[in-house]
DNA sequence: AGGGCAAAGTTGGAGTACCAACCGACCCCG
DNA sequence: CGGGGTCGGTTGGTACTCCAACTTTGCCCT
């Protein structure tokens, strides 16, 4: 029989905390067995949906997991965060493609004036002109498409003086990084806050890096902290084609 | 009444790559709103359980999501990796600070013939001295302490022929990288399996490192593949004091 | 005593049913 | 014509149940 509880937290909750508990104070140690569906329905007085459900929980979170005929077990080695597996192709392969056919194409346009080829993909992305770009980075195949494209907002450098200067990566271009020239200014980065998603490309996006349909993009945002301050805010895209990414979220019941 | 088809593959699977195939596809464009439970189950012929659960799968997928009360909606921004931020401490802000403090120490260490303070640590972390290491790299506090250490096996360069040799890490040790090598050699670097996880660490890492008592440790393992044959295999381990990883996963239903 | 087999227990897939909170559209009334 | 209330549809939480596949345990028979 149905009996709604007028609580505020979900009913599943409760026991997901409760084990969750337990197994943080050692309570549960590494490799013992959890409950049951029917223990824990008893046990926290549930229906079994929810005994189910926060099982799936704390298994979704790594802490636990399951074995069909046998039970659910405190995994031995807690991982904090879910699990996961990318598998990629790098993005800096075609640089190493381009190096093999000695026909190397990597060009680190500087301030907001920009390199030809620079400027037209940041037209075409929309960056608008007037931004406080400082760096606009892409890297494109022989056939001149391009696969990767970077654009960064970022204080400038002692060397940055000389506007519109176009560098090889390989030069100066790379060992003169931000950590670097940051620590020449006697500005210590703290902390770098990255967030990393796939997803489908926007029509610009298609059409500036030449995506071919069904490609999707590795976007990655950037920021570097010196205290609470942001010294550099970066946007890298990556074309799809480059990379398949394999992920195993474990799936909800 | 439950009535069980003998079929291998789940019954929520079927309806599950149906959508999916209709979302990408374009038939369910973005912000479109997918059918409600009750019509899927009336559409596919499955029970609400099953409906309700390929509604969670994709949710959780990130391709569509719900809102109480209105339905479920095609993402405009399809994530098709959960949606992950870490917010972490650079492993290379301590090179920085130690610029800052003009007391850089970082060390490399070419082929078995290893350095010191890089024996010493590959010792206590039972890298056996026979393994075919080629480099190993560390990274220490003012104090001494490591704050990262990684070791790797890839074949010789050209420039690795000075057995125990030691490089500074801002000179030719990290221009001349494993990709930039291989190009060299004329082999291509294909593809990159990476796996991030955190992890409690062990007990000769937490004298190795010389952890606090509840510090995490970043793992990362990275193999170089040229074809289908590893060309290196490197272990990154980063002491959990440096970073603190916050994480969003669509927690299932 | 030891090996094999059956029974009991467990997970995971699937179905049905109900309720609360919520959204939206329609209709009615002022 | 506009505002408010009602009603149907939808999600998400919860309960209960059944079954298939599998593991583990313990008993029985050889």
């Amino acid at each position: 029989m149905y009996r709604h509880v007028a609580s505020s937290d979900p009913v599943y909750l409760r026991v997901v905390e409760d084990l969750r508990r337990q197994i943080r104070d050692g309570l549960l140690p590494p490799g013992a067995s959890i409950p049951s569906r029917a223990q824990l329905t008893r046990k926290y007085g549930v229906g079994e949906t929810a005994a189910r459900h926060a099982l799936r929980v704390l298994a979704a979170e790594g802490l636990i997991y399951g074995r069909v005929g046998s039970g659910h077990y405190v995994r031995d080695r807690p991982v904090l965060t879910p699990l996961h597996r990318w598998r990629h192709h790098d993005h800096h392969a075609p640089m190493a493609a381009d190096l093999q056919n000695q026909n190397r194409r990597i060009t680190c346009t500087w301030r907001v004036e920009r390199a030809e080829a620079g400027r037209a993909i940041g037209q075409r992305l929309r960056v608008p002109e007037s931004a406080p770009v400082v760096r606009t980075r892409y890297v494109i195949r022989d056939d001149n498409s391009p696969v990767q494209i970077a654009w960064s907002y970022e204080p400038m450098g002692p060397g940055d003086a000389a506007e519109g200067q176009i560098l090889p990566t390989e030069g100066s271009g790379d060992r003169q990084g931000l950590v670097t020239r940051m620590a020449a200014q006697g500005i210590k980065i703290t902390e770098i806050v990255e967030t990393v998603r796939t997803r489908i490309p926007e029509p610009t996006e298609i059409d500036a890096l030449d995506l071919v349909a069904g490609a999707h993009v590795l976007h990655v945002e950037r920021t570097h902290l010196a205290g609470d301050r942001p010294v550099e805010t970066s946007d890298i895209i990556v074309s799809g084609d480059l990379f398949s990414l394999v992920y195993s979220i474990p799936v909800p019941t």
